[in-house]
DNA sequence: CGGAAACTAAATTTGTAAATTCAGTTTCCG
DNA sequence: CGGAAACTGAATTTACAAATTTAGTTTCCG
């Protein structure tokens, strides 16, 4: 587990990572926290460590959720897809995943390690869509593949700016209807 | 119309674009061609108007297929939104996409036009999936602004290289199984 | 211990002058 | 007319040194 103050250190680097991007300095997270360097160096060996330490933060914080969901009783698999399918974008918004992956090639270990996670993170989801599969609620014949490509496809566009911009809905609305037309689409 | 020598260009310089992209020079299109770049510059005032050319071409092919499309009888409304959207794509298929975009910075111009024919070419889609909306079989409450977006997010990944890579299908099955499950989610 | 601030070596950014490339023109030639 | 090739000024790229920023350390202090 994490300790209190590796946490708050983790926290701070999210929070000016979501401002000022890949650019940020040391000194902008010592800022942030009103610590100084010299704490943060104790807790980590340097830039590298942290931002390695980032990705596993969050990632774990989107992994504990998923498992609440899959081990929840009283759903059925295709309430249980769309509530895991809706857990990703929202866990998502917590960090700034268009900035993440400009991590590629300043710290390409920390964005290998992204995509790894990003990848594992899938696993489960397609167990459940097979699963869906077999109860006969999503197509047989459906491209499971082309699926989680036009879901990040999809999702990223909506991570962008001003895509949703002069419109009244509201941005988790937004998401529910991808993961409803995507997830309607396979449906069998 | 075009004149069989300005269309001879027009052809050629796509054919340098979808190598060199933006950066081919007009040596490139004269050697593909192998005319010299006065008969070039005989036709055309410059690299501006030949791209800007180069864009109302190729939309002009995309939209008398869509023309055809909709003005063909026998068609029910679905099918023929089916045909509509997988046009869009095959079309996409002759020039690089990707590329084009990327005129924004040196060719505002020609960008703003790219721009303006793609929103002018989805206008007919929109018609169709109003009237699906009208006969039923188009969801009431289907967001047809976030339908675009999915698809244009879609397609654009799938025009990005190695996506499909390590996969039996077809370029063309990728792209139908896109509209498959998008149209798919939005029907009622 | 931990904060404030100074420090250093390395990395990054900036400025810019030289070298190269290229759009568009011109010349010569068949 | 149109091809081949040379030409020019403007734009782009390259190269590189100077200036700045920053990661990580150290010092001093309470």
């Amino acid at each position: 587990m994490l300790t209190e103050i590796r946490e708050k250190i983790l926290k701070g680097t999210i929070q000016v990572f979501n401002k000022k991007g890949l650019k940020l300095t040391m000194d902008d997270v010592a800022d942030e926290l009103k610590i100084s360097k010299k704490t943060i160096y104790k807790e980590f060996s340097g830039k590298d460590e942290i931002f390695e330490t980032m990705v596993d933060y969050v990632f774990d914080n989107i992994k504990a959720r998923e498992k609440e969901i899959l081990n929840s009783d009283g759903y059925t698999t295709i309430e249980k897809i769309r509530l895991f399918l809706s857990a990703m974008p929202e866990s998502y918004r917590n960090i700034n995943f268009q900035e993440l992956y400009s991590l590629k090639d300043k710290y390409p270990k920390v964005y290998k390690k992204l995509q790894k996670r990003l990848e594992t993170g899938w696993a489960p989801a397609f167990k459940l869509l097979e699963q869906g599969k077999e109860e006969g609620i999503i197509r047989q014949d459906a491209d499971l593949k082309i699926f989680k490509i036009m879901m990040e496809a999809s999702l990223e566009r909506f991570f962008e700016k001003n895509v949703m911009k002069g419109s009244s809905k509201k941005y988790n609305d937004y998401l529910n209807e991808v993961v409803d037309i995507l997830l309607n689409g396979i449906s069998a």
